[in-house]
DNA sequence: GTCGTGACTAGCC
DNA sequence: CGGCTAGCCACGA
């Protein structure tokens, strides 16, 4: 049974474009919590709708991947599947992509 | 109700 | 620039 604060999560993810990244800490901002950004890792963990829910669109605010549920190189690969670069574990021209709610 | 954990971040050394 | 610490939030035990 998903919650409130879940539910608004995941509908903030499912807002970002194709071809575009978020960070936990924007997610979080836009929840109106800025400091919860764990909170949204939390809640992305347990999200059930995946891949109907674009997780892996979110990154970690250095641009890094970060972790994911069904392994990072999955992840890795999904965003470079819609066009992102990877160098290692971080994304080139971050800035670039970043999807700011 | 309290404690520990986590897909984190910012600050300090 | 790399490593460690503290702080914040939600959740499960």
């Amino acid at each position: 049974m998903p919650t409130d604060f879940q539910k608004k999560v995941w509908q903030k993810i499912k807002k970002i474009p194709k071809g575009k990244v978020s960070t936990y800490k924007e997610l979080a901002f836009a929840l109106k919590k800025r400091k919860a950004y764990q909170a949204i890792g939390q809640a992305a963990k347990k999200n059930p709708y995946w891949p109907a829910v674009p997780c892996h669109r979110i990154v970690k605010s250095n641009g890094e991947i970060g972790g994911f549920a069904s392994g990072s190189r999955v992840k890795k690969k999904l965003l470079e599947k819609e066009g992102i670069r990877f160098k290692n574990d971080k994304i080139i021209n971050f800035n670039q992509f970043l999807y700011k709610l």
